[in-house]
RNA sequence: GCCCUCGUAGCUCAGGGGAUAGAGCACCGGUUUCCUAAACCGGGUGUCGCAGGUUCGAAUCCUGCCGAGGGCGCCA
């Protein structure tokens, strides 16, 4: 419930007294604020279908409303809209029933569901470039969102594991050191002891293979006919190539959680396409059996096309014609299992857009395979790619990808630099420099990522991450340092917020208002997935709450109510920032 | 060829069928005996790619065209 939710009700029940449908009651925050604070449009929409004039409707609209307390003034402008402005007396109660209430006055949900948020999705041996960040951001964020609203929510970073990649590095390996155990298949760790514990190779050395394989693979049918083998015979648990492939996997999870740990992006579950392995044999015989997959050149598919599709419709690929599985396959298999063991409701697919068709196509084989039901929502929820200048996909000057952990580097060292011109920082000790260094270098990342619209593919600017004025992340934390730091000393003083009273000054009117508007943000934001509809709210938040605070001197007002007062709204105006700055993934220091 | 996404200020991007399309950056000027100047105040920018259509009303919905990016069974 919010004030325009209030609002919305209030309106709606009077287009209903008029005969009308309600939803034509649905009021908006005006667009011209000089004018009023909220509007209703709904006149002008039910015109036509009342037959009447749409200042007529108004008019007789308005004439059902009696709810003095909180409206102050109502008027009909233009062709028919209703402006709509509330009471000082009913927003500093709004704001004090925030003030009151641990969660700031957003309801959880009445019905939770179980949300499985697949984001990150890192393949194996490779290191995390700038390309990994906006899943593991925006994932991150979606996952906080719906965990804050009360939903079960679990996030998973589905590690790309268990196809061919792995295949072709355990070639690449075969032919580069060849006399290790793990390609003897007469070894027999029964008769020659355990493969060695210590991995034949490290971060570096994988991420160096990769390419070149891959390359190989490319000019040289054998050599890919060699990968394809090797990954039937992983997936077939070959026992030199698992023990190979656990030390491919613990190298390079332990590089991913440094690097997504210094983003603050955290995974409930670090399940794999691995994860499910033991499921796809029995899962693709059964759907054999069922009739919903069938052979098809010696590979099995299932068909996925509808009569409704405007195009051609591929099949999902589930079995290569040599047996081996793709990553369709387990993709199928881990729905299975999160419907099987974690009771999922809901999947969010935190995926680049560019796999838009092979989800469409998962998603349905999931449903004719019978392995979801109807009570479960699929849902890709697809971003952009970040591009260079050029409109290509983003590479150092020298050419190659830039490392995520260096990107941590520089904006945090950039964030160092910052703070270290500062004149105040000079008392600070140097654990508390690192980590506000890092807090605000974090912060500028992801906020510049997130306040772009996930679905745009935006153009990577390292100044512009490495930039800490305007509207950046660094600016929301300033805001509410600033607000810290004011209660330290109130309560250093010995003042403490008070009585939320009626607002006197346009600045803190404004910010009341804007505060106000939290659950239907939080709610609009689930709705379409959307962290940038949380940074754009939470950077209004800040500059209302700077104007406010430029204009009014909390610490030297005199009225003791009214400063009071004062405390309590930013008090409120400070647990909504640490809110919506933790919903989108990063910390505020304490001082920066 | 077919399908998807996108095209908004010099640059990077917001924008929920509504009134006068907004931010940040950049540029110019101002504000500090006062709670952190990573701030605040002021200054001007637009054929919302083009053309139709729906609507009382379109940047927003529909169609076509132009341009960019992406995708289209044995990669992920």
């Amino acid at each position: 419930m919010s004030l325009r939710s209030e609002l919305t009700a209030l309106f709606s029940a009077a287009f209903a007294e008029e005969g009308l449908d309600p939803s034509f009651g649905d009021v908006a925050v005006s667009q011209r604020p000089e004018l009023a604070d909220f509007q209703c449009n709904g006149a002008l929409a039910a015109s036509k279908e009342a037959q009447r004039s749409p200042r007529d409707l108004a008019l007789a609209v308005v004439g059902h409303i009696d709810a003095p307390g909180v409206i102050r003034e109502l008027s009909i402008a233009g062709p028919g809209f209703i402006n709509i402005s509330v009471t000082n007396g009913a927003l500093a109660s709004w704001v004090g029933a925030m003030k009151d209430d641990t969660r700031l006055g957003v309801e959880a949900a009445a019905m939770p569901k179980t949300v499985i948020v697949d984001y990150g999705g890192p393949n194996m041996s490779k290191a995390l470039h700038v390309g990994h960040l906006r899943a593991a951001v925006i994932g991150e964020s979606i996952k906080r969102l719906f965990r804050f609203l009360g939903h079960r929510t679990i996030g998973d970073i589905h590690i790309g594991d268990w196809g061919m990649p792995v295949g072709q590095l355990i070639v690449e390996l075969e032919d580069r050191q060849p006399g290790l155990p793990y390609f003897d298949p007469e070894y027999d760790e029964a008769v020659d002891g355990p493969y060695p514990a210590e991995s034949p190779v490290d971060l570096d050395d994988l991420s160096e293979m990769y390419p070149a394989i891959t390359a190989r693979v490319q000019e040289d049918p054998e050599v890919a006919e060699r990968a394809r083998r090797a990954t039937f015979e992983l997936q077939n648990g070959r026992p030199g190539y698992l023990a190979l492939w656990r030390h491919f996997h613990d190298v390079s999870v332990a590089e991913q959680k440094k690097d997504f740990g210094a983003l603050d992006v955290e995974f409930d579950v670090w399940f794999g396409e691995s994860t499910v392995n033991e499921r796809l044999e029995p899962m693709v015989k059964r759907l054999l059996a069922d009739g919903v997959a069938r052979e098809s050149d010696g590979a099995v598919i299932v068909d996925v096309a509808e009569p409704s599709d405007k195009k051609e419709f591929p099949p999902l690929l589930l079995t290569r014609s040599d047996g081996s599985y793709l990553y369709s396959t387990t993709d199928l298999a881990t729905i299975e299992m999160r419907v099987d063991d974690l009771d999922m409701d809901v999947a969010l697919y935190v995926v680049d857009a560019r796999q838009s068709l092979h989800f469409e196509q998962v998603f349905r084989a999931a449903r004719r395979g019978g392995i979801v039901g109807d009570d479960v929502h699929l849902e890709h929820v697809a971003f952009g790619t970040v591009n260079d200048a050029h409109g290509k996909p983003f590479r150092t000057r020298e050419g190659g990808v830039l490392r995520l952990g260096d990107l941590i580097d520089l904006v945090t060292s950039a964030a160092r630099s910052r703070l270290e011109e500062a004149n105040i920082a000079s008392d600070y000790d140097g654990a508390e420099r690192d980590r506000i260094a890092r807090q605000v270098g974090v912060a500028a990342l992801k906020f510049g990522d997130l306040s772009n619209h996930r679905t745009t593919d935006y153009v990577f600017d390292i100044d512009r991450f490495a930039s800490f004025e305007g509207k950046t992340g660094p600016y929301l934390q300033y805001s509410a340092v600033r607000i810290k730091s004011i209660l330290r000393r109130a309560f250093d003083e010995g003042l403490e917020p008070g009585a939320v009273l009626a607002p006197t000054v346009d600045q803190e009117r404004a910010l009341m208002l804007q505060l106000v508007r939290l659950p239907e943000i939080l709610d609009r934001a689930a709705k379409l997935r959307a962290p940038n509809v949380i940074a754009e709210f939470a950077y209004e938040v800040a500059t209302d709450f700077s104007r406010f605070y430029e204009h009014c001197h909390i610490l030297n007002e005199e009225d003791v109510a009214r400063q009071a007062s004062w405390l309590a709204l930013v008090a409120t105006t400070l647990d909504t920032l640490l809110l919506l700055v933790d919903l989108l993934g990063f910390e505020v220091p304490d001082r920066m």
